[in-house]
DNA sequence: GTGAAGTTTCAGTAATGATTGAAGATTCGG
DNA sequence: CCGAATCTTCAATCATTACTGAAACTTCAC
């Protein structure tokens, strides 16, 4: 059994306690480190040493957030071939844009509850202020690095 | 009993599901919600309807993370009154950056593993152009955030 | 000091979430 | 079409994490 490099294992790991799903995080961990350019389904669970079930929800999971994708099988090959998304951690980051929009909402919720100039008003103003910073700020953010690359 | 109002526990699950532990969530929400200036353990515990202890661990989360203070309390008053930062929602934020370093080395130690040119090293070249551009990027805005309250 | 009120720690238990394994569905070559 | 290979789903099990309750510790008024 050939088994995932330890430096991606660990980046698995933290990836899970910024809040990832674990196995997903190992399945994305070693798509990254995978060195070919695509990867099969049975190859990941021989590398991860993980069940048929365990792989194919995590894939599910990761090709819905637009972090991996499924590939074309060459000819012959009957399996599924995946691979990341060469933008997914741009993608992984702009998938916070929509909790952002979340948390803005909800301060206003709050504010309606409550009013504006009651403690609790005063502080879910600064909330508000701050996630309608971000996301203002933040798509621009990743536009940039989009911007950027591209010229490279 | 007094319960937290459902838009507070709501956004406590929000953020739960961010990745923030439940119980710490939990509190903060409270905190934010809260009609007083500050809050005691006690009020926290009927509340939520949670231990003493269970609030205690939270309590020292939230102020290791620089999300909630303890206050001096009242004269005549034994018990510890806290509350949530002001600028707590940008330290929330800012506490990814620490998460975007680690994602930088851990792409730079996989770099040396696999090399610069094969399939996985350039996966990784653009994880690490993404991280140092994010590191670079994002402190500056929070600074933008603390400069623009600053005036108001 | 002493005792009452408050807080923290921690072992045990409850709740939650993740993984397996097997059965069913799907896909494709022959 | 049929059968083999692969993939997906899901109920049961296992592992992890969070919470409680009780005991130990701290703090302060007297």
């Amino acid at each position: 059994m050939t088994d995932m490099s330890a430096t991606a294992e660990r980046l698995a790991l933290v990836l899970t306690q910024a809040g990832m799903q674990r196995m997903a995080a190992r399945v994305m961990c070693a798509l990254l480190f995978c060195e070919e350019e695509t990867t099969t389904a049975p190859e990941l669970c021989e590398q991860l040493g993980a069940s048929a079930g365990a792989v194919s929800g995590a894939l599910k999971t990761l090709v819905s957030l637009r972090l991996a994708e499924r590939m074309p099988a060459p000819a012959g090959d009957r399996r599924d071939h995946y691979r990341l998304r060469p933008d997914g951690w741009a993608v992984m980051t702009s998938s916070r844009d929509h909790l952002l929009d979340t948390m803005l909402r909800t301060a206003d919720e709050g504010i309606e509850e409550v009013g504006e100039d009651s403690p609790a008003g005063l502080r879910l103003r600064e909330m508000r202020d701050f996630y309608a910073y971000m996301l203002r700020e933040m798509p621009a953010l990743i536009d940039r690095w989009h911007e950027q690359r591209r010229v490279r």
